[in-house]
DNA sequence: GGGCGATGTGAACCGTGATTCACTCCTTGC
DNA sequence: GCAAGGAGTGAATCACGGTTCACATCGCCC
């Protein structure tokens, strides 16, 4: 390679780079972000550990890198699921749930990681962003639904936590690493039983009483 | 001291026991499980690290003791609170609700030890029976409820993990070791927003449709 | 008062895993 | 061919905190 940065030395630089990225979120895609340890991600990639760090300030900010590469392709696919497309409030906040508990069932110890994994302070600082996505979307759609009169909820942003909370601790004990694969239909029950519970609290439809 | 342990001796070792306890507690209740390292745990008490292996066969259990005690402490107060008193579910609930809420945001660093913070498996599972503990409580007062004809819930279990999910992740935002103190009245703010919410979820006063 | 075992001490040890760095290996420009 | 650097290597180093253990100390019992 030469003095001077060539368009294939780039390149090669850019692939090598993610190539460790790839193997760094395959890693943490199976056994969470304690099992991306420098020496692992490295030796999928047939490299040494020294070489990581040529590509890498440090693993923290690799890690936070596929943290956000993970996370975003995550919040996308909500989001798009979301997206004002003419359906109603209800019908919106319902794939919120729906596409959220979907994937994170799907990738149980992606989501366990992303979501719940005990970790480092920088990969905690990228989590509450994470989460911060959720209960923006969540607050959109409740603030349409209010608009819309089909909707009640006294503090928008605390009733889109309330959303989040209620379906984050339906999903934990599912996607626990230690705890059994759950069956399709428990899956389903678990995510309706919340989606009820959450337009209950929601739905104008009913002249709830506060105390 | 003798050759068979007498009164005495008993008392002392008890004590020295109980100290090291108490340091660990007060250590977790200013700076989280992180900062009770063996050696902080040892100085508090004037003693050596090594004098608290004759105590505790590691960190670990020393640990899980204070957990315990900490924990059982909080569950004891809301069970308290919340014991089949004559008064009817949806008080009950929202003395669940109020004074859990109210505790963790007293003692906030020891709330997040116990609730949140990133810690060995040790204190995790702890922590589930804990979290369970809450969910339990939880689940019999929405049954009374669901037997006075007073709550309407599908699934109880689901209701309760649903009522303890949203109470915690209104709380995670006001009890993160960096977050400001918050104010007493927003904290009255969150508190009855999230009973609201979940009075609105549950209320059989409403005739709530599902889809 | 002398000895024995309970008790206390804290420096050394260990395991883990991130990070560094002196060195080798190439490729390229001349 | 060959010198100049960039890239890659992996053993050594560092940091951290839990755990051990050889030794000192103490106070009761005979």
């Amino acid at each position: 390679m030469p003095y001077r940065p060539t368009a294939l030395t780039r390149k090669n630089a850019e692939d090598k780079r993610d190539g460790f990225l790839r193997a760094a979120r395959a890693l943490v895609a199976t056994g969470g972000f304690r099992a991306a340890t420098v020496a692992a991600i490295a030796g999928r990639c047939q490299a040494s550990v020294g070489s990581v760090y040529s590509y890498f300030d440090s693993r923290d900010r690799l890690l936070a890198e596929v943290f956000r590469s993970a996370a975003g392709h995550e919040v996308d696919l909500v989001r798009q699921a979301v997206a004002d497309s003419g359906r109603d409030a209800r019908h919106r906040l319902g794939e919120l749930i729906r596409i959220f508990s979907g994937r994170a069932l799907h990738g149980r110890r992606m989501a366990w990681a992303l979501l719940f994994e005990p970790a480092g302070p920088v990969i905690e600082a990228e989590r509450l962003v994470y989460r911060r996505c959720y209960t923006d979307l969540g607050e959109q759609i409740i603030r349409d639904g209010l608009a819309a009169r089909m909707f009640v909820a006294p503090d928008v942003r605390l009733a889109s936590s309330a959303v989040m909370g209620a379906v984050s601790e339906a999903l934990v004990g599912w996607i626990r690493p230690d705890s059994p694969e759950p069956s399709p239909e428990e899956q389903e029950n678990a995510i309706e039983g919340i989606r009820a519970f959450c337009f209950r609290a929601l739905d104008v439809s009913v002249a709830g009483g506060t105390s």
